[in-house]
RNA sequence: UGGUCUAUGGUGUAACUGGCAACACGUCUGGUUUUGGUCCAGAAGAGUCUAGGUUCGAGCCCUAGUAGACCAACCA
């Protein structure tokens, strides 16, 4: 493997840039800091991705720091689950930490802020301090227990470690100012009484120190040199900044730097969300194959492979993003194609009767176990006179594309025989209850003759009735039916679940499934990946459905062309203003697919009654270069000059002169049709 | 209406810190194939939010706009 010149990423360069200026190479220390307050999803990978891919990177230690400073939602039953999965994607924390494990050094810290008149207990109501609070725009105001003496505010604190004060009573604050600009330094709070245990600490403690106390002073205990966190916490670094200053002697400094969070289509991240879908029983469980969490994309067949490289492929900066679930899935499939055992699994199943076949004959033929890695070797499948196929795979009458069985055509059943299609038997509606069809006896796959070697187009996967073994197979879609489920204001994400996310049905399977063990991976040919799911017993096998093969066919399908939707749509909505519409409907008209493309056209259409024509001009000059644009401008200018009853004038005429020459074909036709229009 | 951040093909990320905008996914062709998968070959698609400026030269620097995100929890 050569050197490869990878570009660094924003936090790489940083961290280059430190060890430039001095900083030891021995010094990185990194940490991931999850709250134990939920299942890890898919988002938080991206957080431990960056964390210990730079530990890998560097040789560097990375923390596994459990932010447990909220006893209220948090539980040890999730501190489990954490480790179980940060161990399942494969990576390695140094020390197990908890924040928790610093609350007496935290108090004493505190007591030593309030005596230098840097921190002092208020004793108001949430109200009254969120009121005090001010806005965005204006300063806050003082809080008439900002000057108490130290004496008192020492006592006051001690009192409430005591638990001499009921929940709310008091908390203490950093004096810091009230009218600073961001609002996380009008003196926030550091403590608060919470009379709850502790998952650790039990009831050793009743007030609990806040997050922005927490973290950064947990980071410059632990030696962390790079603290990274999501870019929510950005207004954060100035208080972190300030916390750190008050108790800073001479350690590495920790650096706290953001990055964007990672947002999938048509998923939400949110652990309060999730936790929703649990508690309402709209998934079986944090582990539902549908779920975003890791030990739901673990139940569902992700490996942990696929999950690193996703991480990775999506990079790291600083801008808002959503990632498209395509790429997850193309991650998967990369993986698994070389090392999931291919086998044959029937999931609509139709009787096929090969009539010439022997009655009550069967053989036992090779079947290769993956085509990408032959030490999978062989294994032998039964064969018999009747099968089961899919009964998508077959059609009295098909077009030419259509490459599977029809009457009186030939394809090959895989690993097995060429067969030809003779007859059908329907039951009173008319639906396919057999399939007859005769065979080339000759033509066995391997068997070296003339007609085993013999091309056919099509190539069906099949499984004998008599030895196939029946299964349990759940078959999932996506949850939500919007690319951005939590993303509108008005509507509520559970608006947008689908109904449909989950099917249940009953196929065949050839019976080298026998001894399945939950989790194994295959691919039943031509309909994608599965996974033995735990559910699975040796009475009844159960599979989940991973992910489908790429399928080119299926696009091509009338029926299958709606369901894409994106981001398109939801760019549409932002105002702007009609000519900045034509101007962006014509950036992707040229690569929206056909059938979409009407919708489009209308759009322009209806955005040009509401352009003039001088207003449209300068697009004939700047168009020039941009494809799309020019086609949007042109189908606005045969708008205006219909509306508005006008000829063309000579800039329009020259616009429409060159498209006439252009190589693109949607261009010309639209330019074609004002050129004859207005005899050009 | 304050502060902070961001803006590059449909999506995500690059661009050696000023030198003809690249890579991956997706899309589309063609070839191989006993999986309409894989693999191989190729194509289309952005001129970098807008308007100015500096410069021989700007996606990178400056100015002003515009748009989006985040911030007023005794959550993290």
């Amino acid at each position: 493997m050569s050197e490869e010149k990878k570009s660094l990423n924003f936090i790489e360069q940083i961290i280059e840039e430190d060890l430039k200026n001095g900083l030891n190479k021995e010094d990185l220390r990194f940490r991931f800091p999850p709250e134990p307050n939920g299942y890890l999803h898919i988002g938080h990978t991206k957080a431990i991705g960056i964390s210990f891919g730079l530990g890998l990177r560097y040789n560097a230690p990375v923390n596994l720091r459990f932010d447990d400073t909220n006893p209220a939602k948090e539980e040890q039953e999730y501190v489990d689950a954490i480790k179980n999965d940060i161990i399942w994607l494969g990576y390695q924390w140094d020390k197990e930490c908890y924040s928790s494990d610093y609350f007496q050094q935290l108090y004493d810290w505190t007591v030593q802020l309030i005596k230098e008149d840097k921190a002092y207990v208020d004793s108001q109501s949430a109200e009254a301090i969120a009121e005090q609070k001010g806005t965005t725009t204006e300063p806050g105001k003082n809080s008439p227990y900002r000057d108490r003496s130290v004496e008192e505010n020492l006592d006051l604190f001690r009192r409430m470690k005591e638990g001499e004060f009921d929940e709310g009573a008091h908390v203490v604050r950093a004096k810091i100012d009230m009218a600073d600009p961001n609002m996380l330094m009008r003196d926030p709070l550091m403590y608060r009484i919470l009379k709850r245990s502790h998952h650790r600490t039990g009831d050793d403690w009743c007030v609990y120190p806040m997050y922005d106390w927490t973290h950064g002073e947990s980071d410059y205990i632990e030696h962390v040199s790079h603290s990274l966190c999501s870019l929510e916490f950005k207004p954060h670094r100035k208080l972190y900044n300030w916390f750190l200053d008050q108790i800073y002697t001479d350690q590495i400094r920790p650096k706290q730097r953001e990055f964007a969070r990672l947002n999938l289509s048509y998923t939400i991240m949110s652990k309060r969300k999730l936790l929703k879908l649990v508690e309402e029983n709209i998934v079986s469980g944090w582990d539902d194959p549908r779920m975003p969490t890791i030990s739901g994309l673990k139940r569902r067949g992700y490996t942990p492979a696929s999950i690193r490289k996703f991480v990775e492929t999506v990079g790291v900066a600083k801008r808002e993003n959503v990632i498209d679930v395509s790429l997850l899935e193309f991650c998967v499939r990369e993986d698994l194609n070389k090392t999931a055992p291919r086998v044959m699994a029937v999931l609509d199943p139709v009787r096929l009767v090969i009539t010439n076949y022997p009655k009550g004959e069967e053989e036992w033929l090779e079947a290769e176990n993956n085509p990408e890695d032959e030490s999978a070797g062989t294994r032998n499948i039964p064969f018999s006179g009747e099968l089961y196929i899919e009964r998508e795979d077959f059609k009295e009458e098909a077009g030419r594309k259509f490459f599977r069985l029809t009457l009186g055509k030939e394809v090959r059943l895989k690993n097995a025989y060429i067969i030809k299609g003779e007859s059908v038997i329907k039951d009173d509606q008319g639906t396919i209850t057999e399939i007859h069809c005769t065979y080339d006896p000759e033509s066995r796959s391997g068997s070296g003759t003339e007609a085993s070697k013999r091309n056919v187009k099509g190539t069906l996967h099949w499984v004998s009735v008599s030895h196939a073994i029946s299964a349990e197979v759940r078959v999932y879609d996506r949850l939500f039916n919007d690319e951005a489920p939590d993303g509108h204001k008005e509507k509520d994400f559970m608006e947008f679940i689908n109904p449909d996310s989950l099917k249940i049905i009953t196929g065949y399977v050839e019976p080298s499934f026998k001894d399945v063990k939950p989790l194994e991976q295959f691919q039943f040919q031509r309909l994608g990946y599965f996974n033995v799911d735990p559910d699975s017993t040796s009475e009844r096998l159960v599979f989940n459905k991973t992910v489908g093969l790429r399928d080119t066919w299926a696009k091509q399908k009338p029926e299958n062309n709606l369901q894409t939707t994106n981001k398109q749509q939801q760019n549409n909505q932002i105002q702007v203003s009609p000519i900045e519409e034509i101007k962006r409907a014509g950036k992707k008209y040229t690569n929206m697919p056909e059938d979409k493309r009407d919708a489009l056209k209308i759009k322009i259409q209806q955005a040009a009654t509401k352009v003039e024509l001088d207003e449209l001009e300068p697009l004939f000059e700047t168009a020039i270069k941009k494809v799309g644009t020019r086609i949007s401008t042109m189908i606005a200018l045969g708008v205006i000059l219909e509306n508005k009853k006008l000829k063309p004038n000579e800039a329009a005429k020259d616009f429409v002169y060159k498209a006439l020459d252009d190589k693109n074909e949607l261009l010309k036709a639209e330019a074609t049709l004002l050129a004859s229009k207005y005899s050009l």
